[in-house]
DNA sequence: TAAATTAGTGGACTATAGTCTATTATTGTG
DNA sequence: CACAATAATAGACTATAGTCCACTAATTTA
């Protein structure tokens, strides 16, 4: 962060950073996280390596900000009034899952650099886990308020099964699509509403 | 693999793997998947970096067969006799816990590499997530029959939640003990049996 | 015994993430 | 204008996984 209180200093040039991030976002998606090169970025971008480094302290750093700065902020529960939580549930998971067509090799991608880098995993369990736990762990609440699930349901191991399942299948490659979201649900609320 | 069919050719030095994975087992075990090279396992093991790479296509490859061809074979369903399928569910998850303890960071790494190898993310698969995946779906397709849960459970999503939580559990560094066991099988079989 | 084949050795080599360096550029201050 | 401070550039450099190479060793076959 540029230094707003002492006197001079060259003041950071506002356009590396867009241009770095727009270059991240546009390589990984072409061509997959692990096959854009921190050369490749910084190319495209016309920047020079330590530009990118005094800005992100490591390659994961910077796509998980490409990617989920702006463009890859969770979904919303906004324009849920009237529906059950059920049905939200359902339209969160379907919304995740389509975003995950087009982000998912960088999500995968970020979970496996969070496994070797803890200053990392922490910033990615802040910025990306935590928030979208957040969220299902609302939908959850309302659920039992709402007697469409037990009170006494367990929403710490519900949320950890839900998030889990979608990890799980994302990091063993296999489909996130509407009717897994569906067979999601179905499993959380067994009986089905009438 | 020697080939035992045409003439010629040396012997491999059948000392050779074993060393190379109890040497990669030690050190993994010791300083964690990260801090360990290949060089340092070709050193303590006492053969070349090529005698390694004759006989596993990467490090990956490597430390999953070092960590579970034997040592970390999936606890078996034997000794069940008489027990619920409930019950069964919540020991072996709670074992597979324990074996954690020791193999986290080996399971949590393997994981991160079968992002970035997809022929290594196929060995990880058939080796060591289906193996696991099976013994719970069958201790589910147990619990259906003997109308522990309905017959129309819907075995494989309830199968990816449960691998799926605990994977996300150790991708997010939280802790995998008997309680969170306990917790998974509360949330599964939510009545308990009196 | 020579030839063919495969393994083992001891590295050198390549590619990449991340770090460091010398130089130039841009600001504010006295 | 000189000085201090910070940024940007254009790399060189380090560490590591994985690949390649020249040489030696161990086998079988004719």
């Amino acid at each position: 962060m540029t230094n707003d209180n002492k006197p001079g200093g060259r003041p950071r040039d506002e356009t590396s950073a867009p241009a770095i991030k727009a270059a991240a976002r546009r390589l990984v998606t072409e061509k997959g996280y692990e096959n854009v090169s921190i050369s490749e970025i910084v190319r495209v971008a016309g920047v020079a390596r330590q530009t990118l480094y005094r800005r992100w302290s490591s390659k994961a750093d910077l796509v998980l900000e490409a990617f989920f700065e702006t463009a890859g902020e969770p979904p919303t529960l906004s324009g849920n009034a009237g529906l059950t939580a059920r049905s939200v549930l359902e339209k969160f998971l379907a919304d995740v899952f389509d975003s995950l067509a087009r982000e998912g090799d960088a999500i995968s991608s970020l979970i496996a650099c969070a496994q070797s880098d803890p200053e990392f995993c922490e910033t990615f369990k802040e910025k990306f886990v935590f928030p979208r736990e957040q969220m299902v762990r609302q939908i959850l609440n309302k659920a039992c308020s709402e007697r469409e699930l037990p009170p006494s349901a367990d929403i710490d191991t519900v949320t950890a099964m839900i998030h889990g399942a979608f990890w799980y299948r994302l990091l063993t490659n296999q489909p996130l699509d509407r009717p897994f979201a569906a067979a999601l649900v179905s499993s959380v609320f067994p009986t089905r509403p009438t």
